[in-house]
DNA sequence: CTTTCGTTTGACCCAAAGGTCAAAAATGAA
DNA sequence: TTCATTTTTGACCTTTGGGTCAAACGAAAG
């Protein structure tokens, strides 16, 4: 038999699409089910069922869980940072938060699993994303603290620390999609109900935004 | 043999008290764990290796899995909701929150796993503790958000929703143990470096207390 | 029609982990 | 000492669930 073909070219030339769609709806059926019970929890047999298709035709388009869940973090993770990179120094700073508060608020509402998957994962000390943490992610942070910083020094921010900004801005929005059941058990509906939207970003305007009106210090 | 003593009286007269210390134990020991992996990632045996007995012996104590982790949330819900019940209306609005405020970050700190249970929980749908928010949590929130309306009208806060403002005010202490890696992976330290809690309340005062003064609306 | 390559399937394997059981060891009253 | 009760243990059972395998299927190329 052959021992080997000298090119495996393996995706190469004319790429079939189904297996393409196929690979996107396992993809998103993971994702459902990851940001639900974590990469511990969460059944492959779930996954398969809730994509359609058999365990094990899953294991042939991914070959493990942890590959498929490493798979659906990077499709995500784009999504996640893109908001922040938004944000720029020729803005007015109170209009670039407020823009940011929107973008963080609309993304917690159109995809709490991708959030809740963040949650999880950096819960459990984020072992298959720290590269990213403490590359990608900071080196983004590191640069947009910088622009909040020249914004104080101009004296059109509040002067409060920029990291610290961009955790309470990050821990308000993804807060209703972390804790949707809990904002549901409550007040009885969530993001999803444009009338919550709203008085959830004005109150975040109200208290954040005003807070962060630059004063005579 | 006897068939059943009529009176089983179980823990009545002398309780042993070692037996409640290796209770103690284990329940410390699941909450380390499942704060960090959840009920489905937690390992009973780890638990058991960490509280220092076997897990025959621990099953003894706890008949099972999901006994245990429904017992870890039981300890650890008067402790959580404690801060919020000290609010009343008798306390000047802005002094009230602060304290709320500073009570929350605090517990953040020195609670961070009880902070991140409720979290895991929360983000499955919650479906050990969903009577307590439908119940217990509900009617303290409806009580203190009269509190605050009350404020509200009488001109003393910001016009915003006092739920909300509640939830903000979670979301933004409770990110720092729930989201602790990223922090650290960013900031390079967390709350529990003194600087860096400082840093981090006076930011949240600066944001947040001061948008929530009153003005003339 | 036949070959071929990618796909799909069900049967199977195996390790992990929750839980059981009966016997042994401590503990403590009488 | 003795007897009963509680605690502790190791061996074992059973289920779950990730992963393997070889055979079968199917559509396009030859």
């Amino acid at each position: 038999m052959n021992e080997l073909p000298p090119l495996p070219q393996r995706s190469a030339r004319r790429r079939p699409r189904a297996s393409e769609l196929k690979r996107a709806a396992i993809v998103d059926a993971a994702l459902a089910e990851f940001s639900r019970y974590g990469l511990h929890g969460a059944r492959v047999e779930t996954i398969a069922e809730l994509a359609g298709v058999s365990k094990t035709n899953l294991l042939y388009y991914f070959a493990s869980k942890e590959i498929l869940y490493v798979e659906v973090l990077k499709r995500i993770l784009d999504q996640w940072l893109a908001p922040l990179k938004a944000m720029s120094a020729e803005q007015e700073p109170l209009d670039a938060i407020d823009a940011y508060l929107s973008a963080k608020l609309a993304a917690a509402r159109d995809q709490p699993e991708a959030s809740r998957l963040f949650c999880l994962e950096m819960m459990q000390g984020a072992p298959l994303i720290a590269p990213v943490l403490a590359g990608e992610l900071k080196q983004l942070v590191d640069e947009k603290s910088e622009v909040i910083a020249g914004w104080i020094a101009q004296g059109r921010l509040a002067p409060v620390d920029p990291r610290q900004l961009l955790y309470l801005l990050w821990a308000a929005t993804q807060h209703y999609a972390d804790f949707a059941t809990q904002v549901r058990a409550l007040s009885g509906s969530g993001l999803e109900d444009p009338a919550f939207f709203a008085t959830a970003l004005a109150t975040l305007r109200r208290a954040v935004l005003e807070g962060l009106k630059p004063r005579a210090d």
